[in-house]
DNA sequence: CTGAAAGCGCTAACAC
DNA sequence: GTGTTAGCGCTTTCAG
């Protein structure tokens, strides 16, 4: 019932029995540096025999390569940190660092100061790579140089760091024009914060959808929050009563404009349609059934992840991913 | 706008600035060993004001204690890494173990075949350490040697492994308490799956509660899930028509329950009252509010990090967390 | 293309 | 109580 720890097999166990010494098995395993077809096929042959993994520390140390993937995340404050879906981003980090021996440190970025701890990230020895959430253009743009080239943003993007997004452009412009077929003609959008860069896509192709459709742009600001969503949805009715149809910048706030709907009394979706975006769980359990579209944030993180560990320092550019309308009763 | 990353100051800088060798600098800080109060003094001082913090990566490369503290959940398949529940704990124990410069895995143990993957756990030399969430008596009893005094438990307890988790003994009295106060007299439980132990306090305070007020004892199994909650009340309405109020081993289930009822035009609380377990944000929003009991997982999750780093040795022993009734409109 | 040698930053024996 | 001496496992010059 028990398992001993058996001493790890070493490089040098490996560079042993395949006859050549630990440099050389090293350059065959990594791929860094010149070595013979023959050996680096028989090197590699060993080492799998015997079941090596290179030891992550180790490498470490020598290499100066980090041992963690942190996930650095903007916020006015610490707050940002609780987040449902941030915490998908990082199990998903975990799991895609993981398989290399890394881990994951979880990081706030303060949005009015985030230099002092991009200095220190910079500066940790232990960091192999930063996932940068919901950051800023400032940012990206003063990355510490020492980051360069191990860091990747998901949401904004810049011309040097690379950026992986859910498209919500296309999943915005898909969801209104959902609202507008269905015979809405007075659709108000509540939205993200405004120094958040990465809703600002759909936040344009709300209004264009709209505009195209020769309907009214009626946007009121929130942040991401169930509350916003109560809240935004009081403004829109004060200011435009004859609203039939809300389209919120994320489930939470949408989720939070249809309670307030029902609690109003009026009828789902008779009176007013709601939509969201992000298809979180409570989206399907929710009253009538919200309409959405879906947010990839597993495939997203995956991606962010692995360019962070094998920085192919392409420069910057984003990946956008798809998303997909899911019609629910709300809409 | 840029920072560049200066030379990290490393232990030979503060062992010279203090007029000592590595060594004694080194016992000084980590206060292993011997060292005169007056030199462990002027090398913390020196430490602190040249802003030293010693690498993580080599002191795990030459101690052997890890870079990373894997959280291990257990479950039939590797869909149980996808848990909004396991996210909080994963979130948590990264914020725990960044500050002392850790990150942090996630693995999946297989429920029926546990031994392989944490054979490999106990060998990996970048692991600092465990914490196992949702485990069973014959892990925590098999473990392998070497994880032994470095693995804590959330949830299931045993006397070589120090166990963390939430009162949830308490917590069900206290709802299922609130539930016979408020009239209700035949009261059914949607339970846990058998294999887990961690939720057997809950069933058995429910049982104890309900007999303790000459009440039927009504039980179903479950799985934790939304579906579980679907499908247990409608077991439970087969085999007990009269039933006035359903207690669910958690959020989900509950909600899952709810649903059901509403869509067969029961009225809750009016026919029939429901509560669950865990206080997730979807208990506030959806529909009538659901009645609940918190579950402090990020002070759980917290704590059983520190014992993992901290490792105190101090064998097993459970500490319980205190659950609060939150009332709604639900029951 | 390969081997020998030199460390990465730190801790842990062992002498003094 | 402190300094000296060895490494931890790996990568990386530098000669051959």
């Amino acid at each position: 019932m028990d398992h001993p720890g058996r001493p790890p097999v070493t490089l040098e166990h490996v560079a042993r029995a395949a006859g050549v010494s630990r440099a050389t098995a090293s350059r065959a395993l990594t791929g860094s540096g010149p070595s013979a077809a023959g050996t680096r096929e028989r090197v590699q042959a060993v080492a799998e025999q015997l079941g090596y993994v290179a030891d992550p520390v180790a490498r470490a140390l020598v290499s100066g390569r980090g041992t963690r993937v942190v996930v650095a995340v903007t916020g006015m404050t610490a707050d940002v940190l609780d987040d449902a879906y941030l915490a998908r981003v990082v199990t998903t980090t975990a799991r895609v660092s993981g398989a290399e021996g890394l881990g994951v440190a979880l990081q706030w970025l303060p949005l009015d100061r985030p230099w002092p701890t991009l200095e220190q990230l910079s500066r940790d020895r232990t960091v192999a790579g930063a996932v940068l959430v919901n950051t800023t253009a400032a940012v990206l743009a003063g990355l510490p140089r020492s980051l360069r080239g191990r860091a990747v943003s998901i949401g904004a993007s810049s011309p040097d760091v690379p950026a992986f997004d859910v498209d919500n452009g296309h999943g915005v412009r898909v969801a209104v024009s959902h609202l507008v077929r269905s015979g809405r003609r007075r659709i108000a959008m509540i939205t993200g914060p405004a120094w958040l860069s990465c809703p600002e896509a759909g936040e344009a192709s709300y209004a264009a959808t709209v505009r195209a459709a020769g309907l009214p742009v009626r946007m009121v600001p929130g942040d991401f929050t169930v509350a916003a969503g109560r809240a935004g949805v009081h403004e829109v009715l004060r200011r435009w009563p004859d609203t039939d149809a809300v389209y919120a910048v994320c489930d939470d706030t949408a989720l939070g404009a249809l309670a307030v709907l029902q609690e109003l009394g009026r009828q789902v979706p008779g009176d007013v349609a709601v939509a969201g975006f992000d298809d979180v769980p409570a989206a399907a359990s929710s009253g009538p059934g919200l309409t959405t579209a879906t947010h990839p944030v597993e495939q997203i993180a995956a991606a962010a992840a692995h360019a962070v560990l094998h920085r192919p320092d392409r420069g910057g550019g984003v990946t956008r991913f798809p998303s997909e309308l899911v019609v629910r009763a709300s809409a």
